[in-house]
DNA sequence: AATCCGATCTTACACTTGTAATCTATGATC
DNA sequence: GATCATAGATTACAAGTGTAAGATCGGATT
């Protein structure tokens, strides 16, 4: 069984030092942690207990210390964070998202471009119509 | 000053039938709510509290009883919550989440169909390229 | 052997959220 | 006028979060 992989804004954070850094020694993660978020150390062994207590991370010893890293790809997190935000919020679709954002004209150019451009790679790459 | 539109799970839902009902009774609520997420209607009432001290929500008396109605459109809650989501996960960008999606073959073919159209109809509304 | 330090473990504490129960005030009813 | 539903207000209470402080243990140092 899966743990729940909805992450909190910190935990957020905190992971995406982990999938940069990991396998980390607590200070090195606390360190960065330091400087992105002014995290207090403490704090941070602390958000690396709970996350270790829902499954989210893990830790070996080397060198006689903790070593933290993730037990899940950054992928797989968005992957549900992804899906859990639509249906929460767009109902489930992806669709009227998207929408929401261009008819707001929050579409920069290059924006549209690689949209654009992916999505008909992956038409063709599914390649199951027309 | 705005009050924070970041919404729980549960403020969602519950915003979802204001958006549809509103104005509307807490009993009014409470019944629907009772339909859609089985909530008792202290409960109810409880969520409507909150969600007024937060500013999020208003009521006034009719026929001598409350009528809540919400204080935000729910376009204006999703394009917050879409920022905040595209923050937190994707570092603000919009094109690795679709990325993501379409790499996943999440996409149904409608749905390729669906946001070609939009981005080609807001190419040309933004008239800003080429 | 006694001491100190850094790594780890245990505890703290206020705020939010989920989920209501209980109390109170008021108009309707006997 | 006393009584009783009802609407609304106040209170409850555990789990989760943000944010650490304090206790402890094992090896390095004197």
């Amino acid at each position: 069984m899966e743990p729940d992989l909805q992450l909190t804004d910190s935990e957020w954070d905190l992971m995406k030092i982990l999938w940069e850094a990991a396998p980390a020694s607590v200070n090195a993660i606390a360190e960065r942690a330091q400087q992105t978020n002014q995290w207090h150390p403490k704090t941070v062994r602390t958000m690396l207990i709970r996350l270790d207590k829902k499954g989210l991370v893990n830790y070996s010893i080397r060198d006689g210390i903790q070593h933290y890293q993730p037990l899940f790809s950054r992928e797989e997190c968005e992957s549900q964070a992804t899906q859990s935000f639509l249906q929460r919020v767009f109902d489930g679709a992806l669709t009227p998202m998207v929408a929401h954002f261009s008819s707001k004209r929050k579409l920069t150019p290059e924006e549209k471009r690689a949209l654009l451009a992916l999505l008909n790679d992956s038409e063709t790459a599914a390649g199951d119509e027309k």
